[in-house]
DNA sequence: AGGCTATTTTTTGAATACAAAATACATTTG
DNA sequence: CAAATGTATTTTGTATTCAAAAAATAGCCT
């Protein structure tokens, strides 16, 4: 006979709709600039209030929403400038990551990104656009991990993660893609040397790109990938 | 006769609330590792659980407390390797606004600098410990605000804010102490010569000199400044 | 007496209930 | 008919209540 009951929640609930809410504001499921209906959230994740406005709360810290005074809360909406800031700090982010990665990673770690990199190529010879993408963040959150420092990690996560609602799809122009492929070829070789300075710089770089990209994208907000 | 009573709380409870025990929390007034008991809590601040344990989640995700699932929540206590890489982190940010600031100050916004710059040495020469921190803060505060990037400034004030609980006082030790001083002055001639990449560099080199004050101080922790 | 278990008490987690504010709606009046 | 005002409804903010888990205490047995 069972002793303990194994579907009961193991994990505190706020946690969880911290999770569920956070997954829809990334994934779009909550446009930008939508609002959090208390009533409906509940009803639909089958939860009260109280754990649900814990974690509208905690997302409001992490600055994926923001909360109105007797109005609620609405996912967040950037500005074109909200938008330059947030790249700038990732930028900076990212070099630090770089910075420290090159100095600590390991061979198997190298190996792995290396791996990435060249399915990524794949991906990219394919034009498969989807692959290529998600394999393109892996390199990242690999590097971020290679510089040895959750606080790094947590602050790049979170910052990172209101970007991702913006739900763009960067690189679609051939040339823009072609360059962004260079610099990640130029990431491999500053690993490999372990070159701190080289691949902040790349890294740096490539966020500074991948803005100017996002910005132009926000300017002409027409196509809507499928 | 009074139409609206300015008496009653015209911002939402719960943003009062992690206000308060996050000054709280930095100021010592819960020590690092001490619980948060929520009845004590709430009968002090005269408020219900709902709003204190909304408080609390907030502070958790910045990072000040710790929540223990079904055993309430701590204030941190950071490891030393917890140090170490909060002020890895802090290195980052503190270059980034470097860099963006010397690019972006004004002359009212130099000046005031090294107003402060001025009154610290005063502080300095009198070997007055507790203004001396409070122009130090004001200074990086202000190259902060020069570098003209509020997700930058919330970033940097989220990471710091758990560097300040450790409640240290640094810089006690004579010759550290000059160093700093010497840091500082490179800052205001980084800053006016408008040298973004000289600024990262003394910033972050600061940084690490603090990191290392604090380190060593954290090993012997005897006494405890009144 | 000492270690163990059982029971009480406290504390935390979640749901509900109540109050106040904002919104939607309808009615009235110029 | 439009603007405005008053009323109803919804939504948000806070307090209270209920339930489950953890901690403290007491009792029991060897």
């Amino acid at each position: 006979m069972p002793i303990q009951n194994l579907s009961v929640p193991r994990v505190v609930l706020h946690e969880q709709v911290a999770a569920t809410l956070r997954q829809m504001l990334v994934e779009g499921l909550i446009a930008p600039g939508g609002k959090l209906n208390e009533r409906e959230l509940c009803e639909e994740l089958n939860i009260s209030r109280t754990p649900l406005r814990e974690a509208i709360k905690m997302l409001a810290v992490e600055g994926l929403v923001e909360l109105l005074p007797n109005r609620g809360s609405v996912a967040i909406e950037l500005s074109a400038a909200d938008v330059r800031h947030t790249f700038e700090v990732m930028a900076g982010l990212e070099g630090l990551s770089g910075e420290l990665a090159a100095q600590r990673i390991t061979e198997s770690e190298l190996d792995e990104i290396k791996a990435l990199h060249y399915e990524m190529m794949a991906a990219y010879t394919r034009r498969d656009l989807s692959a290529y993408y998600q394999l393109n963040a892996a390199i990242h959150r690999a590097i971020n991990q290679a510089a040895k420092n959750p606080v790094l990690t947590a602050t790049y996560n979170q910052v990172n993660a209101r970007l991702q609602a913006l739900r763009f799809r960067s690189n679609q122009d051939g040339e823009k893609w072609q360059h962004a492929v260079d610099e990640h070829a130029a990431m491999i070789d500053a690993l490999s040397a372990r070159d701190p300075e080289a691949l902040r710089r790349v890294l740096m770089s490539h966020l500074s790109n991948k803005k100017m990209v996002v910005m132009s994208q926000l300017n002409q907000p027409a196509a809507t990938a499928a």
